[in-house]
DNA sequence: TTATTAACTTAGTATACCCTAATTAGATTC
DNA sequence: GAATCTAATTAGGGTATACTAAGTTAATAA
């Protein structure tokens, strides 16, 4: 099957009003972090046009922190999948892709919210680097009822974006903002705002925060040597070089 | 056997040297939230100079927030004392009693300080309510760690008591002020200070911040009904009756 | 001293995770 | 079309946690 990955999206959309219909059944009780923590790698994946195989979804989930590896062999994510079905949070495409149900959907961006939120506490009100806000936040995400989210957004004022650029769920932020574009589509000598880094990679996020790479800086490429794939770029306090392939995880708006 | 309260409390020290250095081994990975509770839970007793058996820690899990009897059969706690047991973390006296060895003794004051800790956040950085505090702090207390609570505490300014009063281990307060006791024994007329009210019940909880008794508050006992065991006592905004079951839990310090 | 009770343990299960090793299924390739 | 390779599952086991029901032990009471 070849659909576009946004055409997917609607499709999973249409298929879940089906599915979901049959048993939406009892849920009274919370789900496990490990259900949380795939909801919030499927989740990701989505936000990446991605709906992954329970190989690549497996492969996911060991770059998650905290969990170091651990769950993730292909037989205990099979497994688990086969539970978080069951509960009907996800279903599998004719491709055999794993698709969020509107339960699971909806389960998700509540996840996602919290650890965005979480990442929000740690960096904006306990000034914690942001180096470690990714790990903070998915190991105080599973312990946010609510009522804590609802104060915490309040407390914050309303955040629509983590500090890697993330859009929070609910917040009504698109998930990038029209236009935006990565850092190796960046036309040189142009200033371009920072939508979204990455947040996964310790030392990335040290280098790029320290480099003053992080949402709401402006930087302007100086100079895209394709050949050996690196990208030169001017930020608000000095040069810096990196791979192609980070710049591709670095997303940018043009400064209107 | 029948050693005072006080005095296990050193006896429990004095033993743990022993028993702490038997097999202070492998412990590479965190405990497991159950074990944190248990601590939790076995710290919080021996605050008010208790040493439970199983039976006690059973019915005083059961008082634990969120895990609304859950684990709580005396199976369940036998078995799981035994596996905290084994990490050497707990033993028991002579007289079947559960202690902390020193290991686990400091386990338990992370653990106790961490939910401290959160319940100031909940209660200060968020402004939810008194009632919640308690309920809030216990699902948070697993995830966090010990950079978030090093900042967490710095953003707090280093608080010494959690906002029902207890003591936050580590920060040099004592349990008690010297002097302080509880509603009960205090004299008619005098003045006193609030120093720590129960935290569990929230509908207790609720009455006592409403009425302005909590910590800090000044408080006067107005008469006290023996007969029917009712006390009457005066806040900053009115009067207020309580049993004196209730009382009890309402510790108090001289206005000096 | 025996009967009763309270406190605790053991037995026997169940569930939710985790693993490695072996096998099947599906697609590709020669 | 048979060989091969990858993706996914099944097989077989392990741990930590939970339960009910059926003992056991120790103290108390008759």
């Amino acid at each position: 099957m070849n659909i576009s990955p946004k055409t997917s999206k609607i499709y999973c959309h249409m298929r879940l009003s089906h599915v979901d219909r049959i048993s939406s059944s009892t849920e009274a009780c919370r789900l496990s972090q490990s259900t949380e923590n795939y909801l919030l790698s499927i989740y990701s994946l989505w936000e990446e046009d991605i709906f992954p195989t329970v190989t690549q979804l497996s492969q996911s989930l060991k770059d998650l922190p905290e969990s170091e590896g651990i769950g993730t062999s292909l037989p205990s994510v099979t497994a688990m999948v086969g539970r978080i079905q069951k509960q009907d949070l996800i279903f599998f495409s004719e491709d055999k892709k794993i698709c969020l149900t509107d339960t699971g959907f909806n389960e998700a961006e509540d996840i996602v919210r919290r650890h965005r939120l979480a990442e929000c506490l740690v960096v904006d009100v306990l000034n914690m680097d942001l180096t470690d806000a990714h790990q903070e936040a998915h190991r105080l995400e599973h312990g946010m009822s609510l009522a804590f989210q609802h104060h915490l957004a309040q407390t914050l004022s309303y955040p629509t974006r983590s500090p890697f650029g993330r859009a929070i769920p609910g917040s009504g932020e698109p998930i990038l903002p029209l236009g935006s574009l990565d850092l190796t589509q960046a036309n040189i000598g142009e200033s371009f705002k920072v939508v979204r880094i990455p947040q996964e990679a310790k030392d990335l996020v040290k280098y790029l925060s320290d480099s003053h790479i992080i949402p709401g800086e402006e930087v302007v490429i100086i100079e895209s040597a394709e050949t050996i794939s690196v990208l030169r770029v001017a930020t608000r306090s000095s040069e810096v070089s990196m791979g192609f392939d980070v710049a591709k995880q670095i997303i940018v708006s043009p400064t209107t």
